[in-house]
DNA sequence: TTTTAAATGATAGTAATACTATCTAATTAA
DNA sequence: TTAATTAGATAGTATTACTATCATTTAAAA
């Protein structure tokens, strides 16, 4: 039996839906490839074109321009994560246990999952680590969020403070936590690759070990939390 | 008596010293306005020349890039950061009260230091909360690095991870946790503007509430660890 | 099977960006 | 007073970020 996941992404994300034929695949493929190879800045449509050998113009029928295609990927990278979530803390009661696998699920790295042929997952988690900011760090935040682009990002961050509700039904600060797990899983991730000295684990350099400081930032928060 | 604040800037992050000359003071001052205004992404040289009624040459005879003039006024924030809090915890005995400041300081808005006369702080804190990370994450991060470009930040955090020492001496992850206080403070702040419903203080928009979390986060960790 | 529509490829062109180079005028320092 | 430094003015180039057009291939509908 042959599985195969599709992610339903917003429409006014793209042009023409990339998923959609063998040219918007390889966008999205070699996007990121591309983008992990260059990074972000230096990453434009022309040189994306030569990798897919199409043209500057092919590409712009797909997608706007190179922000809205890494918004694209982005939110696509969050809603893969949430059915991930949701696929490994399905049948766990225990919301601490949950919790303990959502903190693992956003700070290890990933393998590259099958059922999604033209991504490679684990070269996407190191382009979020990298990029996944970058999205919504700009002058047009307030537009791209009635847009509804962050939508993914959002729906993450809703499930994860409501797990930690569960744990914890005191806890005062459930939504910025949750967005605290998540940024800091992936810049302390950043920050022991590439400026170590801005961490505990630099030496090892050890993903093991930001799952140990997350779990215990945020089980002594919510713990804390009960009277 | 008139006071006066002059920074030791890293020399390999210009090509002329912009403090030594009124042109290049008035590349700091109105750089930072214009990014402020229009945003990091669609700032040039150009548009700075024009604001400052110079030439676009000029400019670059200062810096070799816009990336490199960011990174000048980020690096100068964070010195700036670092001798505001030495003067702020300065006689101050407990180390929990230090702490305090620090986070108070890190995460409330800043008023214009009068020692300074060409850098408007308030709206360089504004910057930094949404340019900052864009700094180091990049490509070149490590050669950046190599050149001690993010030493102030390095710096400030070193000073921070030995305040949470001073806390608590057996806590494991005290440059983790500082450089977790150093983001939260700022994207806590952003999501509260601009993505509320990422955060717990969407309604009040009150950065005494970050304030808040961001106690209750580290005082709860930090005392966890106390056997 | 033919007709028609849609997607792609190829090419060209423009405005803006990110620079570099040169020359002259104005200041400042020796 | 001369020499050196700094700034202003102008010009020029390669790359980026697009838009437009037209021919060709592919796929869908009649």
């Amino acid at each position: 039996m042959e599985l195969q996941l599709k992610i339903k992404m917003n429409e006014k994300l793209f042009l023409r839906n990339p998923e959609e034929s063998e040219l918007g695949r390889n966008i999205i493929q070699h996007s990121i490839i591309l983008i992990h190879k260059i990074g972000f800045e230096a990453f434009t449509f022309k040189k994306l074109a030569e990798n897919i050998g199409t043209t500057e113009a092919g590409i712009y029928r797909y997608f706007e321009n190179k922000h809205r295609l890494l918004i694209y990927i982005t939110a696509w990278y969050w809603s893969w994560l949430e059915y991930r979530l949701a696929v490994h803390t399905n049948n766990i009661k225990k919301p601490v246990v949950k919790l303990k696998r959502v903190i693992k699920l956003l700070a290890t790295a990933v393998e590259d999952d099958v059922k999604t042929s033209h991504v490679n997952e684990s070269i996407l988690h190191q382009i979020i680590i990298t990029e996944g900011s970058k999205v919504y760090l700009t002058r047009h935040v307030g537009e791209d969020n009635k847009h509804h682009f962050f939508k993914p990002y959002k729906e993450l961050c809703a499930v994860i403070g409501d797990i930690i509700l569960e744990c914890s039904p005191n806890y005062k600060y459930p939504k910025s936590l949750a967005t605290t797990i998540i940024e800091m899983a992936h810049f302390q991730n950043f920050f022991m690759n590439n400026l170590p000295s801005l961490t505990d684990f630099g030496k090892t350099k050890d993903e093991s070990e930001i799952v140990s400081f997350l779990e215990d930032l945020v089980f002594s928060s919510i713990k804390n939390s009960c009277p």
